[in-house]
Parts: C-alpha cells; sequence; structure tokens
DNA sequence: CTAATCATGTAAGGCGTTACATGATTTT
DNA sequence: AAAATCATGTAACGCCTTACATGATTAG
C-alpha cells in the first residue's frame, strides 16, 4: 500500500468525490496536505476499485466521460482508520532554498540577499491568504474538535505556521547577509 | 539537469570529498538541506564527471575499491554559482502526519491523542539534538556571514525552527483533542 | 470565436528506494 | 569471533512528472 493509496482514501473519508475533484483538490495544495497528479490519480483509483476499497457510481458527464463518484467501501474506511493511528514514517524534506543556503558562500552575496528578499515576499502572500482560509475556518466553527471539518482546519494552522517559519527564516537571512 | 546534480555541486562547494563522504552526509540531513541514497551518488557522480563538472585524484582505500577524492571543475563551480542565485521551483511540501491529520476524523480520537503525543516526543528530542549543534556552531563563530560555515549554519536554524513548528503543533492538537 | 471548464484516461521517461555484491581493516 | 566501518558500485522496481488525447458545454 502506497502512500498514495492512503492519500485517496484520506480524500475520499468525508464524503464521496470524483476523480476530478480529487484532482482539483492535490494539484495545490489548498489546505495543506498531499499533492498527486492526474495521471497518477486516475490509474490508482481503478486499482484501489479492483481490489474492493472503493466503489463507484456512474452518470453521465458534459465531455465525452461518465463521471465516476467514488466513495469508501467498508474495508476502505477499516484500512484507512488502522493506517491513521501508526506513527508516519519520516521521509526526509527536500527543500531547494535551504539546499541553496548551504552552499550561499559560492554565489554573489547581494544577489541571494535578493533571493531571500524576494521568497520572503512569496511566503507573505501565501501566508496571508492561508490566515483568511483560517479565520473563515473559525467563523464557522471548523475549529472545534467536534466538527467534521477539524482535520481539515488542523492542515490548514500547519500551513499558516510553516509559511510563517519560512517567512521569518528568509527575514532574518536578509538581515544578516547586510552590506 | 537535476536538483540532485545541483546538490552533489553545493556538497563539494567548500572543498573534495570523497562518494563515501557525500553518502554519510546525504544520508541522514545533519544539518537540514538534501537527502539521496548511494545508489544514486555514485552514479550520478560519474556522469558529473563524464560532464566536466567535477574531476578526482583516486587513492588506495583499505577495502577493495579505491578512493576517488571528488572536487569542483571550474565549470561545475560557474553551473553551481548560476543556479543558486535564481528562483527555487516550489516542490510541494508531502508530511504523512499531515496527512493522517486531515482525515482524522475517521480514526479513534484518543488513538490520534496518543500519536500526536509520540511525535512531538520525536519533534523534542530532535530540537534538543539541533539546538546543541546550533551553540556548538555559534561558539565557533559560524553565525558570521563571512564565515565560510556560514551556510551550513543557515541550515541549521532552519532545522531548529521547523522542528519547533512541528512541536508546537503537535502539542497544540494534543490540548485541542482533550476529552 | 476563442479559451476555459468538466471529465477521464494513456505513454514515456526520469527520479528514488530497497536490496545485492565485494573485501580489507578496525572495533567490540 | 563477530560486527561495524570504509569504499564503490549494479539491478530491479515503483513512484512521479510531463506531455498527449478526446469532446461537449459555458464564459469572455
Amino acid at each position: 500500500m502506497s502512500t498514495l493509496r492512503y492519500a485517496l482514501l484520506a480524500a475520499l473519508h468525508a464524503g464521496p468525490l470524483t476523480g476530478y475533484e480529487i484532482v482539483q483538490r492535490m494539484r495545490r495544495p489548498i489546505g495543506y496536505y498531499w499533492t498527486a497528479q492526474q495521471s497518477q490519480i486516475y490509474p490508482e483509483l481503478a486499482r484501489m476499485t479492483a481490489d474492493g476499497l472503493i466503489d463507484h457510481d456512474v452518470a453521465a458527464g458534459p465531455g465525452p466521460h461518465d463521471r465516476k463518484i467514488h466513495r469508501l467501501t467498508a474495508a476502505g474506511r477499516a484500512e484507512l482508520a488502522q493506517w491513521l493511528v501508526q506513527p508516519p514514517q519520516r521521509r526526509p524534506p527536500k527543500d531547494e532554498l535551504v539546499l541553496k543556503t548551504y552552499a550561499l558562500a559560492a554565489a554573489d552575496r547581494e544577489a541571494m540577499r535578493a533571493l531571500y528578499r524576494a521568497e520572503a515576499q512569496k511566503h507573505r502572500r501565501r501566508l496571508d491568504d492561508y490566515l483568511a482560509q483560517q479565520a473563515q475556518a473559525e467563523a464557522q466553527g471548523h475549529d472545534d474538535p467536534a466538527n467534521p471539518k477539524f482535520g481539515a482546519y488542523a492542515t490548514l494552522r500547519m500551513g499558516v505556521a510553516a509559511e510563517r517559519t519560512m517567512l521569518d527564516w528568509c527575514e532574518w537571512l536578509v538581515l544578516r547577509l547586510e552590506r
């Protein structure tokens, strides 16, 4: 069982979705959890159906393809529940900006400073975006653990925290590389 | 040019290393920058040598293989310097724990709470470890941008910040999932 | 009239992980 | 005597990205 499979089970945990809707959610991590391309998602959904983890209803779509509305089977839901409570396997963080930083002595200092200033800007934008979404989620009561959307809210909070961390780090570098 | 190539150029930016030494540094990200397996590293070093980005001296080793001490060529150093100042391409963060959190409603609440408590513990340990390394680096003056090890120090600071962020988030979840 | 959206899929190729292989020296 | 360290490599396989393909409806 690959992590992608669990990601798809997780995507379906709160209710049925079409492959297309899953693709939308996983393209840009709006909340902040996982990503995958459609060329990975469609075949995997087919395999999961063959393995009895999910099934689907078929409905006519606007284009040449019918819509397949996927939902978890009892087996799929059990598999998900069992996986959720197991400790995650740590996969190493790979961040290009951090890698560049390791070798920053090999580049022009002012150019590197400009890089961090530009990255800080990007993180500030994304942070503002996430903060707005977080406020909206709180207004709708998603911050209550009893609310079914609490999980999505918690991932959003991680997104906020991560963006803030990156922003602070970039700003620290901009200051440190002065002169 | 893959990111792995740039990671290897970055690894060699401060001086020559054998493939084995690079493997050690990239296995568990001591600072916090990049990882790769030896089965990726050795063939890539060979290809980079063929492409003129690095070259090496050969010396007798203790085992059946000679040591190859790799260093950047002028072309390799130029390629690295040019890459460093370009904006990094964002690759989506994939964190299994965050993924699990998204679907946390599908699992037993107390079991999830135990999971976050255990994860908090791991992050606390790693944070302490990184903090000790950071203090040592500062005592040796690596926090000065003029010091050639400043880049490694800056990546370590990112490691510290990231661990602290994850720790806080796990502890927040433990509190929120109470009762 | 052009472009985007909805909706599902296939093909090719590169990136990354796990496992296998060798063998002398040093540590337990 | 057994295990770890040093040191470099290959093989198999799966994951992931980029690109291609179809075609009706809706928005600009």
